[in-house]
DNA sequence: CGAGAGGTTGAGCAATCTCAACGGGGGTGG
DNA sequence: CCACCCCCGTTGAGATTGCTCAACCTCTCG
C-alpha cells in the first residue's frame, strides 16, 4: 500500500483528546533495533527515502521543514511513545532530537506486514494521522492569525497542558530553547524573550531560571492566547 | 473504529502527488444523496457531530477554523473530487460553499460499513489522510517564516497548479475573493491587494480581471516564493 | 439610474524584525 | 580552584513590514 508519511502522536501524552492505547503498534518496537541520538543530532533528513519508521522511547525530538533562504518552521514536537516515518515514500519534514533520546527503529516492510495481517493496525494508524491532522490544523490557527502575545500564551499553555502540570498556578520546565519557540510560532527569537519578559512584568507568569516556568494566572493567559485585549 | 474528522483530497488534481484512482471510494457517492449548496452557504460547523461525509462532486468549498474574536483562518479549499467528515467523532473545522456546490452526502454507519468490509478502503483513507497531512504542513511553512510577497506568491502557483492551467505562461481564473485569499495567508485584504499590484508592476502577472490571472513569470514568482530577495 | 459589494489606493501607525551590545551560567583548561 | 570563554537569553534603538482607517473606483444587479 502506498502509505504516505505521518508522525503520529502517541495517545497517553497528558490533555490530548482520549485515543485508547495502542497495543497494536507496540509490537513493532520489539521487531526494531534502539538507536540513541544525542541533543542536536539529526535523525533523519526532509526528502530522504523513508526506509524505517521510528518510535521515541526516552527524550524529545523536533520535526521541521526548510525554506530555501535557511529559515525553518518547526512542525511539531514528539515525546516518548510517539512515531514518526509510519506513512509515505520519502520524508516530508527532517527529525532532530532536542533532548538525548532513545528511539527504536522499524523496517517499513515489516510494518507494511503488519498492516496486512492485521487490521487493527490500519485502524491505528488512520486514526492517529487524524489526531496528527487536527494538531496541524490548530497550528495554523497559531501561525495565522494570531500576534506574538497569543502565540506566546497559547505555546506556554501547551507545552504546560502536555507537560502534566496541575494546579492554579502550574509550573513545569520548558523542553525547548527559545529559538525554537521562536521557529514553532514564526517569530524571532527577540520577540519571544520579550513577550516573555512582558508576561513577567503583568505577573502572569514567573520565571525562577530562563527553563523554569510557573503560570500564575493561567485564566488571563489563556483568555489572551484566544485574543482578548 | 474511533475515526477522528479529516478531508481528504482527491487523487485526480493535477500537480499533486500521485495517489492512484479511489474507486474504494466511489461506491460511497451511490449510497448517498446529492445535496446542492449556494456561494457561501455553510454545510457544516466546526464542532457538529459528525454524522455524514462529503464528497465535492462540482464547485468548491472552504474549510475554516475561527478564533474567539471573530478572526478566522482558511484551512484548506476543496474542489470537485475531495472529501471531508470521513473521520471524527465531530467535524474540527467548519465548511462553506465558495461557488455553487454539488456534494454527495453519506452516512458515516456506511462508511464505517464498508470499512469493516473492504481493507482496501481502509488504504484509501490511510493515504487520503497522509496526503492531507502533508498538505497541512506545507500550510504551516507558509503561514510561519514566510513574509507577505512569498505568502501571495506561493498561493498563485498553487491555485495555479491546482486549476490544471500549462505552458510558459498560465492563465486561470481566481477562484476565490481578496479575503478569502488574506484569511488563508494570514493577511489583511489590502495587503493582498497591494501584492497583487507589486507583482503586476514587476512584469510577474497579469490580472485581465481582478478574477483573471497570467503568470508571465512562473521561474520568478516561484523563487520569489521560496524567499528569494 | 442608484445601490452595494468587492477591489484598489493612500496616509499614518503599531507591531515585529534587524542589528547590536550586554549579562550570566556552565563547561573547559590552565 | 579559578579564570576564561562561549552559548543562550535579554535588552536597546532604529528600520521595516504589514495593519488600521478611510476614500475612491468599478462592476453587477435590481
Amino acid at each position: 500500500m502506498a502509505l504516505s508519511q505521518s508522525a503520529l502522536r502517541a495517545p497517553s501524552l497528558p490533555g490530548e483528546a482520549a485515543h485508547g492505547t495502542a497495543p497494536e503498534l507496540d509490537g513493532l518496537v520489539a521487531i526494531g533495533i534502539t538507536v540513541q541520538a544525542t541533543p542536536g543530532q539529526t535523525i533523519v533528513l526532509e526528502g530522504d527515502p523513508c526506509s524505517h519508521c521510528f518510535r521515541v522511547l526516552t527524550g524529545a525530538v523536533r520535526l521541521y521543514k526548510g525554506t530555501a533562504d535557511g529559515r525553518r518552521q518547526l512542525i511539531d514536537f514528539l515525546v516518548a511513545g510517539d512515531c514518526f516515518g509510519l506513512l509515505g515514500a520519502h520524508y516530508t519534514y527532517g527529525v532532530e532530537a532536542i533532548t538525548h533520546t532513545t528511539l527504536s527503529k522499524t523496517p517499513r516492510a515489516s510494518l507494511a506486514a503488519a498492516v496486512r495481517e492485521r487490521p487493527a493496525v490500519a485502524d491505528r494508524l488512520i486514526e492517529l494521522a487524524a489526531a496528527e491532522l487536527a494538531r496541524a490544523h490548530d497550528q495554523m490557527l497559531l501561525l495565522g492569525p494570531k500576534n506574538a502575545q497569543e502565540k506566546v500564551a497559547s505555546l506556554l499553555l501547551d507545552l504546560a497542558r502536555r507537560s502534566g502540570a496541575q494546579g492554579a498556578r502550574p509550573a513545569f520546565r520548558m523542553p525547548i530553547s527559545r529559538q525554537e519557540m521562536a521557529d514553532h510560532l514564526g517569530l524571532t527569537i527577540e520577540t519571544v524573550s520579550r513577550t516573555m519578559t512582558r508576561f513577567k512584568e503583568d505577573g502572569l507568569i514567573a520565571l525562577p531560571t530562563p527553563h523554569d516556568v510557573v503560570l500564575l494566572n493561567p485564566t488571563d493567559l489563556a483568555a489572551l492566547a484566544e485574543g482578548a485585549a
